[in-house]
DNA sequence: ATCTTCTCGATAGATATTTCTCGATTGGTG
DNA sequence: CACCAATCGAGAAATATCTATCGAGAAGAT
């Protein structure tokens, strides 16, 4: 039907810009103006054509011989991943991983900026967080729809997590941050990603038991 | 050469199980004894063959028309990610994102146990985070010898990160857990796997402003 | 000026992962 | 008991992702 105006990335591909992304801001803090893609591969062990193509999905072309221009190559990540105009989000669950996140300096680098908290504990409403007020959950979709906010991010206990969803989507929020170990149950239409820290983990865990294994039995 | 022990499971399988553990504990505590592949898959939106393979990558095997028994699945599950017995590991950086790790009891259940905490700063070093003592930094590399540690957590800023992997290397840990967004050099017999926030941002943030996108162009 | 080397971009090939298809097994139903 | 529906397990097919190959262009060396 209608023609794509841009197709989407693969997701290894999304995982791995922001990594390059940091590299480059780096190099270009440093000085430098270019750099060739073998470069950028050997800082992260992975193949060059690898990065080429990942590259290529920002739309950016380098030259022969020389490579890439690093500020053109920020530029156009920057823009493609959507971090070059600011979203404004809303945190629900003023624990420690949510005051950790409220305080994390690193967003602003990625277009994401914090407004505001929520928590249904009253000894944490109306404080204020590295300078972010702590509002009442029962005010969240009231707020999220006249402030037109549309990321949600979850940082409560999992058996919160899913009444939270719900009031998110009422809100309006179109899409979630879910740092709660929950699965959630939300309308189509709405965008939810996941940080699972047990997925990492699982990864992890599973080679070390497979190194331990290998060590015992040489 | 050698006859494969067992060979590793694809990464995205270890980063489901997690999920489908989660899931089936909650089954158990409702009392459930059997559950079926298409159940599963269900509630994770995925396509029950796939969660089939995932299962079986455990060994664990089921009954046509009845499906799993939960209380064997959560065990092989555990089992095969090594949650059965428990890791201890250090944590290195005991600013906000590391306090949230030291106190989040959910770690137990995955076999993980972070007994101490390290930091540079003078002012953090001899309090106690959650019950666990922060020690100077100057003493890592000595006690993971001493105390057999394989399991390194680095929530310090990027700047430090580096140095604390080298630290953690010198003390023979093993393996590492990496949530700085920085990509650390160890030497091939070292796993890191790195927990970088912003990868899941940018997935997320991609989708967004595809949707975004979208909506503008109706 | 020509050669060499590095690197890009495109295409093809290889590998990994997901989805589909099928026959077999089990439990329930008429 | 014969049939039906649900489910598993295994293998095939489809899709996605990663890696290798090749020709061409650009910079520097001889």
């Amino acid at each position: 039907m209608g023609n794509e105006v841009s197709k989407a990335a693969p997701e290894p591909t999304l995982r791995r810009l922001p990594s390059y992304y940091r590299f480059l801001t780096e190099l270009a803090h440093e000085g430098r103006a270019l750099v060739s893609c073998t470069h950028i591969a050997h800082e992260f062990g992975l193949d060059p054509t690898q990065v080429r193509k990942d590259l290529a999905v920002t739309g950016i072309t380098g030259k022969p011989k020389v490579g890439y221009e690093v500020p053109s190559l920020i530029e156009a990540i920057k823009q493609f991943l959507g971090w070059d105009n600011v979203t404004e989000a809303f945190l629900v669950g003023a624990g420690s991983l949510g005051t950790a996140l409220l305080g994390y300096e690193g967003f602003k680098e990625h277009g994401l900026n914090i407004i505001a908290a929520f928590d249904v504990d009253e000894g944490k409403v109306g404080q204020k967080l590295h300078g972010k007020q702590v509002l009442p959950l029962s005010k969240l979709s009231n707020l999220a729809q006249r402030m037109h906010i549309h990321l949600g991010i979850i940082t409560t206990p999992a058996a919160a997590a899913q009444q939270v969803a719900d009031l998110m989507v009422d809100g309006g929020i179109k899409a979630i941050w879910n740092f709660a170990p929950a699965s959630l149950k939300v309308p189509s239409s709405v965008i939810v990603e996941n940080q699972q820290l047990a997925s990492s983990l699982a990864v992890l865990s599973s080679k070390l038991a497979d190194a331990v294994r290998r060590e015992e039995q040489k």
